[in-house]
DNA sequence: TATGAATGAGAGTTCATTCAT
DNA sequence: TATGAATGAACTCTCATTCAT
């Protein structure tokens, strides 16, 4: 038993290495310009552990999505269940989302351009096969990506007469949307939630309904 | 003389086959699915006949970029011998360039990751070494990015009042910028200048300043 | 001792899981295509439990070439204690070993290439290190192959008159041998058995001396 | 003009070069054991270079199977041409078949090998994009294949009455066929083709009706 | 004895770049 | 200037084998 959990601690460990290398590297470099044996490496292990783990270079590109697709999901619900203004809920959600961001900037511009060239199509999306929070996954059938979230709220907004309805929906998410791509990328020397918050405040102003 | 000019005119046929070739294939399949025998397949020319006119296939990358900061910069210094308002000439600029993006939409997204992974310095932008254009050289001194273009914009709205001045000019700087990337790869079913056209109202809603 | 017993029933037991699955998936896949860990997980055991077994991969392969030789010479001796004709023996033993064959496919085209290749030189045939058969091992010396079985009734044969002389023995034999490997491969629409049964007709037909 | 020779020359010496490696390999060690390193080491060209000529490892294998072939069906033709007794055409193919499988023992195994684990298919058999016998290939529309040609002159047999009519044609034929395979891999100290002359006794003799 | 995570050599393949013509 | 065959480093991925538990 004592010996099961020590082999399956190691093996956790390992998982959990792999994944901080492959974040910290593509973080550093992009996804392209980094190597299987460049991520091995960084973890300290041999190139072909990485296949007890993944089943190729871009299943750990897919569990990483997953992965905050996931907690955004999760983010998304608790806020439902208090019911406050969307004004309210797209704030709250927009800098919960930069947050997850902030330490993971290399996954938005991947999966942009991922979803561009078709590489990586939503329904590919799949959790670790038996590893952690497999319990989880029959609470949450259902995984909404950034976008739907996103559209959600604002619909909302629009249809509660608190946001502009002469813009359409979509085109308010994929501002957001591209605010947290540029501030990944930014030159600006300030820091990436700085940077998300004055922007915040300009499409806020931009979109409420002033009432006079 | 005249066969001088032929060669010369033969030199600068194959230039622009080459560069017209990777354009479209950068547009349709991105730039690292592209390979240079593609360009040249495209082209019709021989593969060695590419490093006659470009070092690298990075080097055409740089090239394609220099040519949009030329034709940028020239309209800016078109637009600015007319005496307007900036918002006027901030909405003349931004939509200038979304222009010029969508027919090579493949521009920005490289340049941002390559800016990011500092594999394209700014620095390292120049011309194409001896060739055409290199009279025009001297006559342009030094070439401005989009960033300083709409920094200078804006912040000369800022200094007149025109604009808000909570928000520093280079976030707004780079929510335009961002706009032009996320519609580039927009997945909504409206033309890629129409999308450019809502964000631009949204922003100039959130930053031109009321007076009542 | 029973503890042993116990001890020794599960160690057989789980060899003969393996060979069994073995001679599974090299039936169906072939041996090349077939890896270790696929003769494990079909018999539900660990990779790392093959190596208490066998030696390598290749070593499974001559375990089961040697079952067929064993089962191969236990039915000759049997054969030559009744005296029959060469004919009758000759068409006994052939009928025999297809049926061995029709079992285990895969083992003769590996036994072929494995000759030709030189990486199952015939010397290295040899029983499972100390396991079961061991005490066998003694009472049965000199294990022959197909080929000095046959190559021994057809010279028989061919001293007592039965068969032609004009044609080598061995040549003979190799048509034999041919036979199995060409019906393991058939891409013709009736059995194994079928198959086999029509060329032995022909060969019979073309060795058998007719007297008038 | 004769730059272009000069270079058409190197680039078919290449290709011979090749092709003759991998003959010499393929024969020596196998297919499978053979790398496409060991190839252009052998052919002493770059590896990149292999993939110049053919597309991957398996298109050489198409390629020769195909030569084969196409020698093949030649003769076929050549000696319907002339008519003569079944009989004598099918020993005629048959020696001269067995003639072009001496210099290239290896390609009937793999044919069969990959025939059937379907990773040859018939249809996949092509000749070389655009080099040598280009012109012949429109006087050759179809090809046969070493079961369909004996198929035909065994039927013609047999409906001649010159062959045993209760042995169906394809067993026959399949027979014949695995004569070759059996004398490539002979261990038998004599000669390629006096092994298969001795086969060859065997099945007409099997196969011949004998008139009283 | 049983385990399976770890290993790394080696496979096939791609492609930016060079250079002799 | 134009050419394209030649190149080989670098990539992703496989799998027989080892070894600590």
């Amino acid at each position: 038993m004592a010996e099961i959990n020590r082999r399956e601690r190691k093996k956790i460990f390992s998982q959990k290495a792999i994944v901080e290398s492959a974040v910290k590297l593509f973080t550093q470099k992009g996804y392209q310009e980094t190597t299987v044996a460049d991520i091995m490496s960084e973890a300290d292990l041999g190139i072909g552990t990485f296949y007890n783990y993944f089943q190729s270079k871009e299943d750990i590109l897919k569990h990483l999505l997953f992965q905050i697709i996931v907690e955004t999901n999760d983010k998304f619900e608790e806020l439902q269940k208090e019911s406050r203004l969307a004004g309210e809920t797209l704030r709250e959600m927009f800098l919960f989302t930069a947050e997850i961001l902030d330490s993971k900037r290399f996954v938005l511009p991947l999966f942009l351009s991922a979803a561009h060239k078709g590489g990586l199509k939503e329904q590919g999306l799949e959790p670790l096969k038996d590893m952690s929070a497999t319990h989880k996954a029959d609470s949450m059938p259902k995984k909404m990506t950034f976008k739907h979230i996103f559209d959600q709220i604002i619909k909302a907004g629009q249809a509660s007469g608190e946001f502009r309805q002469d813009i359409p929906a979509e085109i308010i998410t994929e501002m957001f949307h591209s605010v947290f791509q540029a501030a990944s990328f930014s030159s600006i020397q300030i820091s990436f939630l700085a940077n998300i918050r004055y922007k915040l405040i300009l499409i806020m102003d931009g979109i409420i309904l002033k009432k006079e």
